[in-house]
DNA sequence: ACGATATGTTACTGACCGGTACGTTCGCGG
DNA sequence: CCGCGAACGTACCGGTCAGTAACATATCGT
């Protein structure tokens, strides 16, 4: 004991995500995402994810940072996918293919929209965990649409940025209001309209 | 007593809404469009409204009814604004001038969008009471949008009516989400470069 | 085989949820 | 001024919410 700190090498390496704290994980996103964060309960997770509540409680300090945590794993996720297009050989080929995925999983019947966009109208109070990451995201997002924007050689790409993010959260809202036959299936044209007026 | 009614006209006045009925439905207004329907309890409800519990389950059958009542005083409320737009006489400057108020209100720092979409969030079951007025509310605005864009002379009133829905649930989630500096900001231009597109 | 770490089991808390049985007050017509 | 019904309040219900305490067991590297 004479100052032994007990194998700290050890101690790092055993950090990895133990099994149940995943499959939580897993089953947070899924029924977050599909019924929204605050139609779940903790129970409703835990049992579908098949583990118990201290599990859950043991790498969660709380529902909201579990909701946090996923809304992180969205951020993550979608802005790396996104960050392939801005720097892509071909942005506006590869921004056109994003656009088609994003058409097709928008006029799916159980489409629920952004997970991000959805939690911040679950919780308008900014201060609270989940808001707080959900704005960071589409912080983030802005700025990368910005930067697609300049990649296609907008004269303003802020501006054309903007017009582009109106556009993809409206898709968001409106592919889970209207279903297959919904407005998303203008996507492609209306942003096409909106480069050429900022390209021209 | 022969035959006697009991004085149906009387009865009949006497049914104007009663004052506890109203206060209940203007504080339901206020807090679930800016905290949500399911953030707010019934309790806080007629709290806020001066009431008991018993007074709001007099006048509406369950919180859920209440929610679709909420959400049908919104439709009636941006339905009929709206049709003042299309049967306007220049329906293109009307137009613009509701998109300026709509921008005005997206880029106030304490937006919550529309409280229909918001509600469609909250609620993804389709067969919720809220759901369904919020669907119903979408597809009547939409139907507006195209005869707004017949209005303003596009080659295809559907098209164009559903490239700006998708920009107008755009400002609505993006407005929550962004502050008073938000993609908002953008939205006359990107309007105009659609209908430009449209009727070129 | 050991010790540490991860997980399960059970039971519980206090707060809050939507909703209701029942008593009380008010206002108006006779 | 009485009586009667409409409007409203008091007090409560069972259920569910997020979160926790205490203890038993499993797993794994060494």
């Amino acid at each position: 004991m004479t100052k032994g700190k007990t194998l700290p090498a050890t101690r790092a390496l055993l950090r990895t995500r133990p099994k149940a704290a995943e499959r939580i994980r897993e089953s947070a996103r899924d029924l977050f995402y599909r019924q929204g964060i605050r139609a779940v309960g903790v129970d409703e997770i835990v049992n579908h994810a098949g583990v118990t509540k201290p599990s859950l409680y043991r790498s969660f300090p709380s529902k909201d940072e579990l909701a946090a945590d996923y809304l992180r794993h969205i951020g993550e996720e979608g802005l790396a996918r996104f960050d392939a297009v801005v720097a892509a050989e071909n942005p506006r080929a590869a921004f056109h293919a994003w656009l088609k995925d994003l058409q097709r999983k928008a006029t799916r019947t159980d489409y629920r929209g952004c997970g991000a966009t959805n939690a911040a109208v679950e919780y308008p109070e900014r201060k609270h965990p989940a808001r707080k990451v959900a704005t960071d995201i589409k912080r983030d997002f802005r700025a990368n649409l910005t930067a697609l924007a300049a990649a296609l050689g907008a004269h303003k790409p802020e501006r054309l940025g903007d017009a582009l993010l109106l556009l993809l959260e409206g898709v968001y809202a409106s592919g889970q209001l209207f279903g297959p036959a919904g407005p998303a299936r203008v996507l492609i044209e209306a942003a096409d309209s909106l480069i050429e007026a900022h390209t021209a």
